[in-house]
Order: C-alpha cells, then structure tokens, then sequence
DNA sequence: CGGCAAGTGTAGACGTGGCTACACTTTCCG
DNA sequence: CGGAAAGTGTAGCCACGTCTACACTTGCCG
C-alpha cells in the first residue's frame, strides 16, 4: 500500500484539500462572472438581455437563459419572462466583491509587468482562484510599489 | 438592440474572446493536475497508482479511473489493467510545462507578499490560466526582483 | 395596425466530472 | 498456500454547461 513516506510532496490530507477547494473555486466561477457582467450591463445601459448577456460570454442564448435560471434558484437574479434579468442584493453583493477584486488582480498583474491585454485575458480566470488572504496581499504590494 | 456603445465595457468581441479562452483554460486544468500528479508520483515512488491519485486528488478510485481513460484516449498517459499508470512522452513533456509553471506561480505569489500556504493552495487554480506572456512577466520579475 | 425581424424560451442531445455499489484481481501474511 | 484486505474495474446515476432546432412573444416600422 505505498506506506513509505514520500520526500518532496505534500502530504495527503493537504494536497486533497487544495484540489478541493481549487475545485469549488471552478463551480462558482461561472456564477461570477455572469454576475459581474450583469451589473455592468445594468449600469452602463438599464438592461441586461438574455441575448446581450450571451454574446459578451461567446456562448449561445439557450446556454445564458439556462445558466441565469441556475442564478435564479440560487437566489442571485431575478427575471420574468420577456423582461431581461435583474440581480438581488445578495446577486448585487457578488458582483460587487468580484468587480473589486477583477480589477486588483489585473492591477496586480501590470504592476509586476504582464502587458495590458494579457493581464485582462488572465485575469478572466484568475480572478476565481484568489483567496482573500491574497487579495490582502495584492493590496499591500500595490500600495506600498503603487 | 441596444446599438448604442457602451463606454466603460470592452467591445462584445473582446471580451467573447477573453471568457472563451477561460473557458478552455478550465477545459484543460484537470488534464494538467492529473499529469503533474502522475510525474510527481512515479518521480517520489516509482509507481502512479489509482487509488493514490484518487486519495492525493480528493475524489473516488472511480472518478480517477474515469479521467485516467480519458487521458489515456488522448494520448498522455498509459496503463494496463492492475498494473499502474504511466505518462507517455506527450504527457511528460505537458507536466514539465505544467510543474514549473506551478512553482513559477507560487515564487511570484510569495514574492508580492502571500502567505506560504495563501499561495500554495491559491497556485492550485491559477497556474493553469497564466498565459505564457504572463509567464514570461513572471520571470522577469523575479529575476530583477528576487 | 399589421407583419416581420429580433429576442426569448423550451426540448433534447452530448461530453465531463463527480458519486455509490458491486464484482473481480492481486498481494501479502499467518 | 490459502484466504482476507487492498486495489482495480465497471455500471449506472446525477448535475452542469455546452450546443442546435424549433416554437412563441415583442416591438418596431412601413
Ligand atoms: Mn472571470
Ligand atoms: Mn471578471
Ligand atoms: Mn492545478
Ligand atoms: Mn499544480
């Protein structure tokens, strides 16, 4: 049974425990990001389509309307049909957290010399997988090197 | 149809383009732990067993097995029944890539000022939407900066 | 004000990545 | 050397996230 201790790993409780929660921070990316672009889209023009909302993703509306019904159920959004989609303050509440927290880690990134268009592509994903123990120390960095 | 532009949004084809490559990023993720994984075990050990992924992953034997056959299927890795797993060249040569982009990731983390373990488990997500530019920035730094 | 283009919704398919349950093979030790 | 424990494999279930195809509603404009 490979009881031998193995050197250079971690051991395996730790290791299952980052993967676990790297794969959680994957479940709820998506609610993120739809979030984010919802309340943009609200600002910047008083609505938020379906349509709208599935061309700015690339994906087709059949897939945003199935998704925005997950947001639904999970108590983020709201929509009656024909009527574009609004967010609940818990919805508003994400999008906030995960706008703030888009733009440190793009700043983040052009601090330490990631060029502009390939910060912003990055950071598309990255912004899932940063921890508020992090996100501090983002701020910190720019702070002090800003 | 809300011809009217937005102003503080990227344009729709931008930003389709951005979510659509996070969305292969993510695609490929579980392929590169699953490599990284594989070397690390056969490296400390001599032998990548089943059930010692599943357990280091945090998942069933069963699902382990599963994602070993896709693996399989598209060439990475190898393996005969009761008899372990292996990587082939293809699959050797991704988790290289992919095990020095890993610590490249937590260097940078530590060096802006994260705690050990903040970035150790924050690394397991990101590495695998750092582009290579991002990559290279990365390297930069902490060469100038290390 | 009527009709058509655009938008919306629903149904059904598919691949992935989880799981449990169960059957089979290997290994190791008494 | 035989049997139990560990490991392996398979089947079948589920939720998610993607798609295409088709039907229905809205809203604009001629
Ligand atoms: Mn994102
Ligand atoms: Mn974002
Ligand atoms: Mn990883
Ligand atoms: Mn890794």
């Amino acid at each position: 049974m490979s009881r031998v201790p193995i050197p250079d790993l971690p051991t395996e409780p730790t290791q299952a425990r980052r993967f676990g929660k790297a794969r959680t921070a994957q479940s709820t990316a998506l609610a993120e990001d739809y979030a984010e672009l919802i309340a943009d889209l609200l600002a910047s023009s008083g609505e938020a389509r379906p349509t709208d909302i599935a061309r700015r993703l690339g994906v087709s509306h059949a897939t945003a309307i199935k998704t925005i019904a997950r947001l639904k159920r999970e108590g983020l959004a709201t929509s009656r049909p024909y009527r574009g989609v609004f967010l609940t303050p818990e919805g508003e509440a994400l999008a906030a957290r995960v706008k703030s927290r888009h733009r440190l880690v793009v700043d983040l990134l052009r601090a330490v010399g990631v060029p502009a268009e390939a910060a912003e592509q990055d950071a598309e994903g990255i912004e899932h997988h940063v921890s508020d123990l992090t996100l501090a120390a983002f701020s910190r960095y720019l702070a002090k090197a800003g």
